[in-house]
DNA sequence: GAATTATGCCCAT
DNA sequence: TGGGCCTAATTCC
């Protein structure tokens, strides 16, 4: 599911494996070669994720941005370290794949063409970053492209605060605040807009507005200043749960049974989200969908006003 | 087995 | 406004 937790999580895990290490940097389905050889043999220095995009900069200081869009994923196989102790190495991250390997167990994961490595790319590999034990492949990626260390930073400050990128958590917040409160356009638009604040996807802004009880037609210069910043402080609590579970989990009243469950029952984990029709949890209106600017919008008329 | 749908976002028209 | 990315789960026959 690529909303930032997922990006997050991809980035954490080229840290553990890839970051440090000298890297064959390849395009087996051949579209991405130019940028490919600009970085091939190179040390990888940093692997980010700011918002929905994720940044990888090498020893010269350039710098892989990549964003995965509805289809991307991440592939990884070899040798690989659990993102949290003791948890399942990942093995597909972005964009539903393999699923065969997430019955087995989340992390585990199907070694094409028996257990050689490093493994025959499958299918139409965008980038390849392998190094002696780790391969990670890149599929249906709608960015990919090496940017000088300028350039990168042109694209880093397109994009608005991310909770998890940010070591200044408050002043972050009042930025998105300002931004938030200043337009008209209505809060369910300016929660998806990346400059506004970065890495919500459909699923977090329909649960973010659920939670803070708020009317997603609601005009940003009609939120109180109050409620943008509890919204960002929502947002980045949801994240780093997101995160850390590697999953999206929006409600806070399940019990820890339930918590388990919801690992392998998506129809669990939100108040709204792809509910429509169904009962609100809170006051049994149905759940409505809406297009909101070509995108499907949950929400709750009932609760959220 | 075919059609639809999806967690995003860019570009051409 | 529509297509593109390039895939797989889900839904519909």
């Amino acid at each position: 599911m690529p909303e930032g937790h997922t990006v997050h999580r991809i980035a954490r895990q080229l840290r553990l494996d890839l970051v440090g290490r000298r890297l064959a940097v390849s395009s087996p389905q051949g579209r991405f070669a130019a940028g490919a050889a600009r970085v091939d043999g190179q040390v990888l220095v940093a692997a980010d994720a700011v918002g929905k995009q994720l940044f990888c900069t090498f020893e010269s200081g350039d710098v892989l941005r990549v964003h995965l869009g509805l289809y991307g994923a991440w592939d990884f196989f070899g040798s690989l370290t659990p993102l949290v102790p003791g948890g399942f190495a990942a093995g597909s991250m972005g964009a539903p794949r393999l699923r065969r390997s997430v019955r087995m167990g989340e992390g585990e994961r199907e070694t094409p063409a028996g257990d050689a490595f490093p493994p025959e790319p499958v299918g139409q590999v965008r980038v390849r970053l392998a190094s002696a034990e780790t391969v990670a492949d890149l599929r249906g990626p709608t960015a990919c492209e090496v940017l000088d260390p300028a350039e990168a930073a042109v694209a880093v400050a397109r994009l608005g605060p991310d909770p998890a990128s940010t070591d200044d958590p408050d002043a972050a917040g009042e930025v998105m605040a300002d931004r938030l409160t200043s337009r008209n356009v209505a809060v369910g638009q300016l929660l998806m807009d990346q400059s506004v604040v970065a890495g919500i996807g459909n699923i977090y802004r329909a649960e973010l507005l659920f939670r803070a009880r708020l009317d997603p037609h609601t005009p940003g210069r009609r939120v109180p200043r109050d409620v943008a910043r509890a919204l960002w402080d929502d947002w980045a609590v949801l994240l780093a749960d997101g995160i850390e579970r590697g999953f999206i989990l929006t409600r806070e009243d399940l019990s820890e049974a339930q918590r388990v469950e919801a690992v392998t029952d998506a129809t669990l984990r939100n108040w709204v989200y792809h509910r429509a029709g169904e009962p609100c949890l809170v006051s049994g209106t149905p759940v409505v969908v809406e297009e909101m600017a070509t995108r499907k919008l949950y929400w709750c008329p009932t609760c959220q006003v």
